[in-house]
DNA sequence: CCGATATGTTTGAGTCGTCAAACTTTCGAC
DNA sequence: GTCGAAAGTTTGACGACTCAAACATATCGG
């Protein structure tokens, strides 16, 4: 079994690579995922190679071996499950969960782990809209565009929120912008980097396009 | 906050002076329950004495000083808590959950704890029979002897199952003997070291007197 | 009272994960 | 093309935790 430290590497990798498909992971962001210094991430991830788990040339980037990506995605899932687990059962706010989870995930067997996905009818999304890796390491990842990509006029449906962030899942609750909500784009005001979003049966608001990248919508209906 | 290894040692201790008052925790004792060498659990003790936290002479007992006791404690309740949490929302079943439990208590942060306590109704003792202490630290100890003291003809009620082993616990379950269930002490076998026990409505079996003083009781009713 | 045995302590060494700081390589702006 | 900043690497050190093994003390049965 990988340990804690190590599961959160191989976590910090997946969720890079998947983040931005065209580049791999690289030194400096693994470390500053994680939290520790490019030195700390290099040797760290020499121990990953080492260990079979990812794959990594001098002054290259990294990526995950299959053994890797498996592992990595079973740390998904469990923080997943446990985020919505977190929600659904006991009623936290969907800004509350992940740091919460960032630690349950190294402390739940895998008996456990099963009788979440149970108790919660096998899930496909987490309360962030990320979606739940299930047991054999599949992940789906749901198409879906960034809502700073969107024309004027359209009418989206919220798939994801990838910022993390309290403060940001806060501002989004706060103005209806949930996965699964409506929302309509009103507006675009391109010299000040913005655009202007009316959430379904909501007063609109304006959202500078860097934080309309981190919401992901899937077309209109 | 403690580290885990520190929480681990804070209760090991705990738990120790509570299972019998007489006598203070020894280091061989300590070790055996955190699962270390001797060696390791003097220097581990030694440093909960610089800490503050812990009270030893050399070549005597240990003993937990105000603050130590009440981050034992706190640990205690966080256990407790998530025993019971898993018991009674998650039906795991009674022998499953110390395991568990002995992970998850150093990942939960004070938010999550409350929650599972305001979701359980603020329970006072856990699947087991263990006091839950409380938020504020107090550990209120239920009076109850040991079945093995009672004598023949004796009608109880069980409050608790000191022997936190999987296999003692399954045993138990299987002849109704739980927190709470009545039973009848229908003879004793002082040669054999054994005692006859019926519990209400079930068939009745034979206990070493070992396995009766892991059961501890309330007179009849 | 005495020695065997149990119990506690010390020492030296190892693993894991981390940092700071010196160093090397890469890469983009000019 | 060059050069300076950004990114990656190496090194030496440290803290937390552990073990094995040698050692010291206590305790109990006879
Ligand atoms: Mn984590
Ligand atoms: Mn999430
Ligand atoms: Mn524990
Ligand atoms: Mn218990």
């Amino acid at each position: 079994m990988a340990t804690e430290t190590v599961e959160n590497y191989l976590k910090a990798i997946m969720t890079l690579a998947a983040e931005s498909p065209t580049r791999e992971a690289t030194v400096s962001r693994i470390a500053a995922v994680v939290g520790v210094t490019r030195g700390t991430a290099t040797s760290m991830i020499k121990k990953l190679t080492a260990g079979g788990l990812a794959r990594a040339e001098r002054y290259g980037g990294v990526t995950l071996t299959s053994s890797g990506r498996r592992a990595a995605s079973d740390v998904l899932r469990r923080h997943r499950l446990i985020e919505t687990f977190l929600v659904r059962a006991l009623k936290f706010d969907w800004s509350e969960v992940h740091e919460e989870a960032e630690r349950l995930e190294h402390a739940v067997s895998p008996r456990l782990l099963e009788r979440l996905d149970e108790f919660l009818g096998h899930p496909a999304c987490d309360p962030h809209g990320d979606p739940i890796p299930g047991r054999a390491g599949v992940v789906i990842e749901p198409a879906a565009k960034p809502l700073s990509s969107c024309k004027v006029g359209a009418v989206v449906r919220i798939a994801r929120v990838i910022d993390q962030s309290a403060a940001f899942l806060r501002f989004m609750a706060q103005h209806g912008l949930k996965p699964d909500a409506k929302a309509k784009v009103v507006a675009l005001h391109a010299p000040a980097q913005s655009m202007e979003v009316e959430p379904h049966g909501r007063t609109k608001l304006v959202l500078a396009l860097a934080a309309a990248e981190k919401i992901l919508v899937h077309a209109g209906r």
